[in-house]
DNA sequence: TTGAAAGCGCTAACAA
DNA sequence: TTGTTAGCGCTTTCAA
């Protein structure tokens, strides 16, 4: 491995007949250049296929032209969508992605104790997880702007969606239907790294607990009908989750005539479940969840449809904002993109002739 | 954000009652320092939350820690778990990882032409796309090991599946089962770039062209089925396009009994079509896919698993072990990961009582 | 074994 | 408007 031979600054400069400094003015767009010389600069830098070292440039003060993005599970579909449509936004603003999981417990402490990123970024973008108190502040050392993306952290600017309205959307759907004992297949925040060092968790910097369940609840009572607690099961997440939670919804003495499923793929356990059982859907039980994940048009699911790319986007969006200084002081900006109800065949009216 | 105090590596030579010199030796593990000094350089980084700026570690001649992942489709499930573990591996060894999608033509061609990875890692990762020779070229020029994952590319060092094997599996189950007219569907490959500039494309840095598709004629012909061209449909990737694949299947004169889907997305959309058809599975036609998706498990589905993210943690290590100088030299390693037949429930014999 | 000193390539005062 | 110059924080000769 050889490596090229490095053109630098000073190669431009002098086939531009100008100093480097002049030149490095040039290219980096600063006023009080002579558009003649800026242009001859750029033709020389054009003609020397240069690219100014990162390094140099970040060590002289400038940025360094990085985002670190914390995921915590790459390999499932909304994480990977937003993680397309961050990296759009920041490639357009030629800004490079740097990629750090923190999936589990122990791996969301190894990067919070080490902090890996720091020096390395001039911001950092949370996909989807409540930071807790001692997180906040570990990223807070970093110095550098926090954005969150797909889900709501108090103390950052964010772009997720209502959760509270997502689940308003369902649960209405099912309520107008006619369902009146309406089940619920809740995800176990895997997120959360439990309670906070003093023992006390951070609620106020996380997302709403539990929108989708607060959902549930406020739909019900809306339409004068009793929540019982008791058809509100929490699961891990996955379609083995959602498995699992339908099973323990049929084992009820009274089980519910439609399931609102916290997401697509918990939805899609819950209905594997119910064909075991040989039950009908949705003659027999009505399923909706929430995403809009490819394999729920494939499957017929009816669900709330969720933008996940374009939050991303927009989260992209606000860190080159943020980096620009164009962020209004104040309150850290709460974008909420909007969700709406994808009908298909998964849900009818309870008791519906088959 | 005013940033935390920077600790420099002055701080800690200072601290240390040492020179700077000896500090970086210490820290970088050089020979020729004293155990004791060293181990006072390592308490005083300690003691003073020492991190190299990585920005001047490389500008005086180190290497980046850094390395770039070129990613077609992150929110496909088998791009993220290769993604999964390629981080993991990189992680382990303090390297970073910069994401760079390179999906539609143009998103590539762009990536291609600007390299915007250029000077910014110490080595590229590619994710299951073949690299055509004007691509081979421009990779050459970054000067930097490039290691494939998740498909081969014959140049690079690389780490996948044997395609034409786990075709076989798939493939052989079906002859085994009885089945003699059996259908392909294939996906087109949407990576390709299409003709080089040239106007020829470069079959010797792509992968197997098509290990999937010659696994099914191969098949056939060990079995003495003289393959039927008609039966193998190409559609692009995902399950509308399995689903129209499948369609595509039914309309013919004499359609199989059974369908090898190049991936259980692609086959999930077939048995979409089949069930919409009124057809039964397995009963009238047996399905079988690739990879082992979680969403196979759910489903039922039949299937050949490969271990994707045992393929980028091994890419991963790959990568390291180059930028150790590790690397053997002459031929680029290829490995192959095993795959495995995983029997449930879309396949059996043909004309099987229902 | 350790220290002094010279850059690495760039940006940003400060002068001209 | 442009040039001169002094670093940014680290690694690496070369001497000691």
């Amino acid at each position: 491995m050889p490596g090229p031979p490095r053109v630098t600054l000073d190669d431009v400069a002098r086939r531009a007949g100008v100093s480097t400094a002049t030149a490095s003015r040039a290219l980096g767009d600063h006023p009080h250049v002579a558009a003649a010389t800026r242009a001859r600069v750029r033709e020389a830098a054009e003609a020397l296929d240069y690219v100014a070292s990162p390094e140099a440039t970040r060590l002289a003060g400038g940025p360094t032209g990085r985002v670190a993005v914390l995921v915590p599970h790459p390999s499932r579909w909304f994480f990977g969508e937003l993680l397309e449509g961050l990296e759009a936004a920041l490639r357009a603003a030629d800004l490079d992605l740097v990629i750090f999981r923190v999936g589990g417990p122990e791996e969301r402490a190894a990067f919070f104790a080490r902090l890996p990123a720091r020096r390395k970024v001039d911001a950092v973008v949370v996909l989807a997880f409540a930071v807790d108190e001692l997180e906040h502040a570990r990223l807070a050392s970093l110095g550098v702007d926090v954005v969150a993306a797909g889900g709501r952290v108090a103390s950052y600017p964010s772009v997720g969606i209502d959760d509270h309205v997502a689940g308003r959307q369902a649960m209405d759907h099912l309520v107008h239907l006619g369902h009146r004992r309406i089940g619920m297949i809740a995800v176990g925040d895997t997120q959360r790294s439990g309670a906070g060092p003093s023992g006390k968790d951070v609620g106020c910097l996380a997302p709403e607990p539990d929108g989708r369940t607060s959902a549930w609840r406020a739909a019900l009572g809306d339409a004068g009908i009793a929540p019982d607690d008791e058809l509100v099961v929490t699961v891990p997440w996955g379609g083995e989750g959602g498995a699992d939670g339908m099973a323990r919804l049929l084992g009820l003495r009274s089980p519910p005539t439609a399931v609102f499923a916290h997401d697509d793929e918990t939805a899609l356990g819950a209905i594997r479940t119910l064909r075991r059982a040989g039950l009908r859907v949705p003659e027999d039980l009505s399923v909706i969840g929430v995403d809009d994940h490819p394999l729920a048009a494939l499957t017929d699911l009816t669900t709330v449809a969720q933008p996940v790319r374009a939050q991303g986007r927009r989260a992209g969006e606000l860190v080159v904002a943020a980096l620009r200084g164009e962020l209004a002081d104040g309150l850290p900006p709460a974008e909420l993109l909007p969700t709406r109800l994808v009908l298909r065949g998964t849900t009818s009216p309870p008791g519906a002739p088959r």
